[in-house]
RNA sequence: GCCCUCGUGGUGAAAUUGGUAGACACAAAGGACUUAAAAUCCUUGCCCUUUUGGGAGUGCCAGUUCGAGUCUGGCCGAGGGCACCA
């Protein structure tokens, strides 16, 4: 038995897939993209499980005769370049490329189908000083502000971080926790976007619900009215925000924000400093704000009633209203909202319930908890016995055509910041002049290019620090201006790169043919991890591209979405509570483990997402080289569902390998075999049968359950190897394992392209004819039930009407010890699956 | 606290969407071949029965149905998202 040679078979297939063109240009276009890695030095097995999936899709797609655009590139500005370099003493570009260099290799080593002619790198400066123009477009559209707000300031990366990019109040990079602090920084309007940001999820059928349900959450729109309080005794207002309008007659106070202007003239008040003091005690911590009490302090200031004469309200400060949604002021109705309640409870004010559920209609009951449910309005004065979305109709109309307040729609989103104090990025092409003002510079001076002579040692902001970098002239007056120092997230060169690849050597940020013709991407595949961050940055910047050209076609970035997966491994603990790596550990059984060198027990732990600082993780071409890259692809491709979560086995590799094996030997035996004809009959339900394996596998590949392709591969392996020793003619037998073979080269491609080879196969890259017709003459193995309980399988012909399968069945001994002497009171038939005798 | 998703053998999982539960694979045990090992192949997998066979069974409890892993209601458990958003 001649053993297959990986190596070599790899290396060979690997120079003619170089740099893959899929392209049929008669073909229906198909964008397949895969998320683009951070050059971080070695792909790891999520990059092997993202690209390997995407790698079937694109090759599939091809094979069936798409046009196909399959580019990579990499997201290569970012923080961990300037770390290294800091501590290494390396030029940041020069350690992303050679990063680039390695990680391109190990890709290439995977047989992946790339037209690497597309490749781009954000780093580059010829991608940047796109994103420079663009930016300076969106600045001119209006899409572009500068703010001075509170940031989020991560104290170890010394940079500010997107509200998106704090977790549970740590950074979401360094882990470090988040401090509050006041700067002036740049923001992309996304807000502006809410609404279609919103809607246009319904026009993605092709995302998974839960990556919308999560954007949607994230957006969180929430319609109300705004509503305005005169102050008593005062010739002045309070604006406050509510979606429960209908609920005011049960209003019993008002609270505000600390931050509220109308606080400022208690910031010497004794009580109300230390008030404040205890309000940002309450750390971010996620315990903290689970558990926060709702505290507040009374100003003695009250508002009239709108809608009740002589009515007044009290005023209070309160922890749980925040500045920065609505109008930083609330109408507390007790009765109906939880925390309302609470609020009340503890500082004794009245809870008037103005919602009746439909049980206790009219009572008005002592409440345990805020009723929040619908019902009658009660209580109310003209809303009464009316239900809560009348209530509510009705009393905006009455407050508009009062003139105190209007029909509001607030959005949990926020405008994106996107200044970061970092070298590593695309610098922001701004410019402050002497009398104040800031503009873009001019386009002609593009690109603003990233100095190399940096100084990463010291702390601060490096091209601020940089001894004449930002020392500028304005184009227009002449005069001396400065540079922005800071440079954009990173989430900005990730927001536009997929529409790079369409026109990736464009002189301008892209060509417009050739974006309207490409886009929008048909598949994009990648981690869940992304499903706010990366993917509603990139919906917004093609609406704001769209926006600046309205020659844009296109106005959401990916027709479908997949989310894969993770790759996990267990983990090990030394004795000492050290992290082990894998191959520092020899398993003696399931739950038990030894430290190789030292030969002392080791703890087995859960098995968890394999990250470096757990050092569970499996090294791809360490796996590459001892099992072949097919191997690998096919493990990684069987067992479990792409979108979930697989478990790595050094098992699951090997067991791969050797059914490659198998494929290899069937090869080599079929070739050899001189038969050269076969029983006609037995050759019919061959042909038959294979071209149902061809029917199944096309399918599960276009349902994307790519684990259950991998197990109809088993079994036509299975069946064609039973098939060598009946009486199949050679011809039959090798056209039925090409078409096979075929199907198996999105999966396995060098080693299905080999083989074909060896088959002298001509027509490799086009997908087997799948014969729909195949169900049509099917066998059926017809269930036949007694009561429910099935007591027999029979095979039969497809379609028999219910007397001919009544005739067939009865005479099944399994079934007649049954229904024999019995009365049959009913029989339930469904052609072709089933028949249930009822006694 | 609110919202979402998911619970199937020792393990990863299938199941044409209401119609044969456990395909396919990993691990285990037993066996075949071999002087032996590796490789390869076969068998088994809960309960009762020597076998033929029969029974239970998809987190738990109920319901709808001739028939439920799949539908409905309630409970339990796991994972994820949001964090006082008025």
């Amino acid at each position: 038995m001649e053993r297959v040679n990986f190596q070599a078979i790899e290396k060979k297939w690997q120079k003619k897939f170089e740099s893959s063109k899929l392209y049929n240009k008669k073909g229906e276009k198909f964008y397949c993209l895969e998320m683009f890695p951070y050059p971080s030095g070695k792909i790891h097995m999520g990059h092997v499980r993202n690209y390997t999936i995407g790698d079937v899709i694109a090759r599939f797609k091809y094979m069936k005769g798409f046009n196909v655009l399959h580019p990579m590139g990499w997201d290569s500005f970012g923080l961990p370049a300037e770390n290294a370099a800091r501590l290494n003493n390396l030029n940041p570009k020069k350690w992303t490329e050679q990063n680039i260099d390695i990680m391109k290799k190990q890709l290439q080593m995977l047989g992946l189908s790339i037209d690497w002619d597309l490749e781009v790198s954000t780093c580059d400066v010829e991608y940047y000083k796109h994103q420079q123009e663009m930016f300076i477009d969106f600045y001119n559209s209006g899409l572009v502000s500068r703010k001075e707000t509170y940031v989020n300031w991560d104290p170890i990366e010394k940079t500010v971080l997107a509200n998106e990019q704090v977790i549970n109040g740590r950074g979401w990079r360094s882990n470090a926790v988040v401090e509050r602090k006041k700067l002036s920084q740049w923001f992309l309007n996304i807000t502006k976007y809410s609404t279609e940001l919103l809607d246009d999820l319904e026009k993605l059928p092709g995302w998974p619900q839960k990556v919308k349900l999560m954007q949607k959450n994230w957006i969180g729109e929430s319609i109300g009215c705004e509503l305005e309080f005169k102050i008593k005794d005062e010739n002045k207002n309070i604006k406050i925000f509510t979606t429960r309008p209908d609920t005011i007659f049960g209003a019993s106070f008002i609270a505000v924000s600390v931050d509220h202007e109308i606080c400022k003239k208690f910031l010497n008040d004794k009580n109300f400093i230390k008030f404040k003091q205890k309000c940002s005690k309450i750390g971010t911590t996620e315990e903290a704000l689970a558990n926060a009490e709702k505290i507040g302090l009374n100003t003695n200031i009250f508002v009239e009633h709108p809608f009740i004469k002589n009515k007044t309200l009290p005023i209070y400060v309160a922890n749980f209203v925040l500045m920065d949604y609505g109008n930083g002021a609330i109408f507390g109705c007790p009765a109906h909202d939880q925390r309302d309640f609470d609020f009340a409870k503890k500082y004794n004010l009245p809870i008037i319930r103005v919602v009746s559920d439909d049980k206790n209609s009219t009572k008005n009951g002592e409440l345990k908890e805020a009723y929040t449910g619908n019902g009658k309005m009660i209580n109310s004065d003209f809303l009464n016995g009316l239900d809560i979305v009348k209530a509510k109709n009705t009393i905006i109309e009455k407050i508009v055509s009062q003139k105190i307040g209007k029909k509001q729609t607030l959005f949990r989103l926020k405008d994106w910041g996107v200044s970061r104090q970092r070298y590593w990025g695309c610098p922001i092409p701004m410019i402050y002049l002497e009398d104040g003002s800031i503009v873009p510079v001019d386009k002609s001076e593009l690109p603003i290019m990233l100095p190399e002579d940096v100084d990463l040692k010291s702390s601060g902001n490096p091209l601020n620090n940089h001894p004449s970098w930002k020392n500028t002239v304005h184009k227009k007056t002449g005069k001396p201006a400065i540079r922005e120092t800071d440079t954009l997230d990173t989430f900005v060169d990730s927001s536009w790169y997929f529409i790079r690849f369409c026109s990736p050597k464009s002189k301008t940020p892209y060509n417009i043919n050739d974006t309207n013709y490409w886009m929008p991407v048909d598949q994009y595949i990648g981690g869940i991890e992304h499903a706010i961050l990366h993917l509603l940055y990139s919906r917004f910047f093609m609406k704001a591209m769209k926006q600046c050209d309205k020659n844009i076609i296109s106005s959401e970035p990916f027709k479908n979405l997949f989310t894969q997966g993770m790759v996990c491994h267990e983990t090990y603990k030394d004795l000492d509570g050290n992290w082990l790596y894998p191959d520092e550990v020899e398993k003696i059984n399931e739950k038990k483990a030894i430290n190789k060198l030292k030969k002392t027990d080791v703890k087995v732990g859960p098995s968890e997402s394999m990250s470096k600082s757990k050092k569970n993780t499996i090294d791809p071409e360490t796996m590459i080289k001892q099992y072949g890259a097919d191997s690998v692809r096919w493990f990684i491709l069987s067992d479990s569902p792409p979108e979930k979560d697989i478990q790595w086995s050094d098992t699951g590799v090997y067991a791969a390998s050797k059914f490659l094996q198998k494929i290899w030997n069937l090869t080599n035996i079929i070739i050899s075999k001189k038969k050269l004809n076969g029983d006609i009959s037995k050759e019919k339900i061959f042909k038959n049968k294979i071209d149902l394996y061809c029917f199944k596998i096309d399918k599960t590949i276009e349902n994307f359950h790519l684990n259950v392709a991998v197990a109809q591969f088993y079994e036509a392996y299975r069946f064609l190897n039973e098939a060598i020793n009946n009486d199949i003619g050679n011809k039959i037998l090798v056209e039925g394992f090409t078409k096979i073979l075929k199907l198996m080269i999105p999966f396995t491609p060098h080693l299905a392209n080999e083989c074909l080879v060896k088959l002298e196969c001509k027509d490799v890259n086009i997908w087997p004819k799948i014969e729909t017709k195949v169900l049509e003459n099917l066998k059926i193995n017809f269930a036949v039930q007694v009561n429910g309980k099935t007591r027999d399988i029979i095979e039969m012909n497809k379609d028999m009407n219910e007397s001919e399968v009544v005739k067939i069945t009865k005479k099944s001994s399994k079934v007649s010890k049954y229904i024999l002497d019995k009365k049959i009171s009913k029989i339930i038939f469904i052609k072709n699956k089933i028949i249930n005798y009822i006694i």
